[in-house]
DNA sequence: GGTTATGATTTTGA
DNA sequence: TCAAAATCATAACC
């Protein structure tokens, strides 16, 4: 202990003259008439730095509550952070000035619209909805794929929401803790209060391009669920055999206007298992490939035209009216002068 | 693996 | 807007 002081003085007596931490004032004693007096200075200065780890912790405590309580500290404070604001903090702010991220705002919209923020939809995604819509009808098949598709979308709103929420609680938890530390620190060193705003919202950019990731893997997951969803539903699944003969009977039976009205189509869709979009679908094919190879088809229409008299028949041996096919046709029957759709009347 | 059958989608035209 | 026609994509069959 008895070493350092004269460690010290050894010491600024060489290398500590030109230090840039020192004020001029105690950097100029390298000669002249005061010269000695200086260094003086500048050993008892040293020697107090040095000796303040020595100190008890109740002293050092005193030392700091005099300094605090010093009448010219808040003076001093306020003029020190007047210098910084006008300084350093004044360049640094023109530069803060951004405005919102596209991208970001991008990623939020769609986010918002395939039902991954936002409140939850209850009918399941956009997306799902849009699907829907365009295959005409929800089928057995497509509410199996739809509710698939919604607990896969569900899982990743799960996902996105847990991370999210983990990423503000961990901002929150930073900023508290880096706003307290700045603001024990504002007693011994001048910290305006907008300093501390400012770090807070460097903070939250830092943060804020971690959710952009977040998100950004978010929105990707979505689109590969999407995608796969789409391409699923373009999976052709044949209809089966009684839902066909159905249709057929319908079509043979009715082949001089084999245009089903809605209500028809509505019927046969609860027949066969099917939607009306599919019923459309079906019968727009049976159309148009009956009428370019009638030939192919004769010995069905056949078939499907005694089966129609045997009904007929036995329904009229029973006393009831027939309600369905009124006039069976023949195969030939279509296409045929005859032949007039409900809205094409020749 | 090639062919045919068939459901779905897209384009065209009235 | 709807149906016809063309086309695509996949199931089913050999």
């Amino acid at each position: 202990m008895d070493e350092q002081p004269r460690l010290m003085h050894s010491h600024t007596g060489v290398g500590m003259a030109g230090h840039p931490g020192l004020p001029q004032h105690l950097q100029e004693g390298t000669g002249g008439a005061d010269g000695d007096g200086r260094k003086q200075d500048i050993g008892d200065i040293l020697q107090q730095i040095m000796t303040i780890t020595d100190q008890s912790l109740d002293e050092a405590q005193a030392r700091k509550h005099a300094l605090n309580c010093h009448r010219m500290k808040p003076a001093l404070f306020n003029v020190l952070c007047e210098i910084k604001e006008k300084t350093v903090l004044s360049i640094r702010g023109a530069q803060e000035e951004e405005p919102p991220d596209p991208q970001l705002m991008r990623l939020d919209n769609m986010l918002l619209a395939e039902g991954v923020s936002g409140p939850e939809k209850g009918g399941g995604s956009a997306a799902a909805a849009a699907a829907a819509a365009a295959s005409g009808g929800v089928g057995a098949d497509n509410s199996a794929e739809h509710s698939d598709y919604r607990a896969k979308l569900s899982q990743i709103r799960q996902i996105y929401h847990t991370e999210l929420e983990k990423y503000e609680q961990a901002c929150n938890e930073f900023t508290t803790h880096v706003m307290n530390l700045l603001r024990e620190q504002s007693r011994t060193r001048p910290i305006s209060p907008k300093e501390i705003e400012r770090m807070v919202s460097i903070i939250h950019r830092k943060f804020s391009s971690i959710q952009m990731q977040l998100k950004q893997s978010t929105c990707e997951a979505v689109m590969i669920l999407r995608s796969r969803f789409l391409d699923a539903r373009r999976k052709r699944r044949n209809f089966n055999k009684q839902a066909t003969e159905i249709l057929n009977e319908y079509f043979y039976s009715h082949l001089s206007n084999p245009y089903p009205s809605e209500e028809a189509k509505e019927e046969l869709a609860k027949k066969c298992a099917i939607t009306v979009a599919q019923v459309s679908n079906w019968f727009g094919n049976k159309r148009i490939r009956y009428k370019k190879n009638i030939g192919k088809f004769q010995e069905e229409a056949n078939m499907y035209a005694a089966r129609t008299a045997v009904n007929a028949a036995n329904a009229s041996s029973h006393g009831s009216q027939a309600n369905s096919p009124s006039t069976p046709n023949s195969a030939g029957g279509y296409p045929s002068p005859c032949y007039q759709s409900d809205r094409r009347i020749q």
